[in-house]
DNA sequence: CCGCTGGCCTGCGAGC
DNA sequence: TGCTCGCAGGCCAGCG
């Protein structure tokens, strides 16, 4: 699920937490069985009482901001998500990992089924601002004002000239929050085939690119309300953004523009999706 | 420093 | 129907 635009969503959900006390916060039976939630109790004890003042988003980590100093991070992975629970009854999802008790409904809990994800507690903020990921992440995709001079000129850096469009997209340190269905979304909105080396990328082809990626995250956001929407009820509707997709997951049907068949290919261990006909 | 490969996990659907 | 296999939208350690 989680790419920029999921996280983005997930943040904009879980406001009803907002200015709420967290009365506990309990790392779950289930979260035992993996080294990285053991004995870590004591050190999220420290959040016990306090108010939740914000959550932030980079990329695809959320800063959840307290009155205290101490801060969280958190990274969805592949299979992680917030989900509210409305009434103090309700059962904890079978691979809930963190459940924050609210001071008032609804309570909330990190259900992550595969294990990918993350939950770290930092000292201060400015610790998780020199934290590598998080210092040299690139440009927030989702910007409401996408930074194309500043895109361009990353993308003009020496170690992405002899590698493949494809691949580079899914660097963080390039634009945060893509991902591998947004990558091939928004290479084939630009009309650019994922394996061409960025060397060979014309200045047009690159100013039209950060168009398309700036387009597609947006258009992601924009078209997840359903995906909002199931997280208040997390038996709910999935997100519509699979709906639009032109070439993610569409080996061997039409391309809707041209009718020539979808292909698939694997870059850098990940399958990529384009049209080898509308893309050039 | 860099890029690439494989590992981390569970669940699901295709194919037999 | 039931089994196995391959694959899944993430990152990161370790290697060359």
């Amino acid at each position: 699920m989680p790419e920029g635009p999921e996280v983005e969503c997930t943040r904009l959900a879980l406001s009803p937490l907002i200015g709420k006390r967290i009365l506990s916060i309990k790392f779950t039976k289930n979260s035992q069985k993996y080294q990285k939630y053991k004995n870590k109790q004591q050190e999220i004890n420290g959040f016990k009482g306090q108010k939740l003042i914000k959550i932030e988003r980079k990329g695809k980590f959320l800063i959840w901001v307290f009155e205290i100093e101490k801060v969280i991070l958190n990274h969805l992975g592949m299979s992680g998500k917030w989900i509210l629970l409305t009434s103090d009854k309700q059962e904890l999802p079978s691979h809930a990992k963190v459940f924050l008790n609210m001071e008032d409904l609804p309570h909330a809990v990190f259900d992550d089924t595969r294990n990918f994800g993350q939950f770290r507690v930092f000292n201060n903020y400015n610790s998780v601002s020199e934290y590598r990921p998080i210092k040299k992440m690139g440009i927030d995709g989702l910007a409401n004002k996408f930074p194309i001079e500043e895109f361009l000129e990353k993308l003009n850096k020496k170690n992405y000239s002899e590698r493949e469009i494809g691949a580079v997209l899914l660097d963080q340190k390039l634009v945060a929050g893509m991902g591998n269905i947004y990558k091939s979304e928004s290479l084939a909105l630009a009309e650019i085939k994922p394996m061409r080396l960025v060397k060979e990328l014309s200045e047009n082809e690159r100013e039209f690119l950060g168009i398309c990626i700036s387009k597609t995250l947006h258009k992601a956001l924009k078209s997840m309300g359903s995906t909002f929407q199931a997280f208040r009820t997390p038996d709910g509707q999935e997100g519509k953004a699979q709906n639009w997709h032109q070439v993610y997951g569409k080996e061997g049907s039409f391309c809707s523009k041209c009718s020539n068949k979808i292909t698939k290919i694997i870059q850098n261990g990940r399958s990529t999706f384009f049209c080898s006909k509308c893309q050039k």
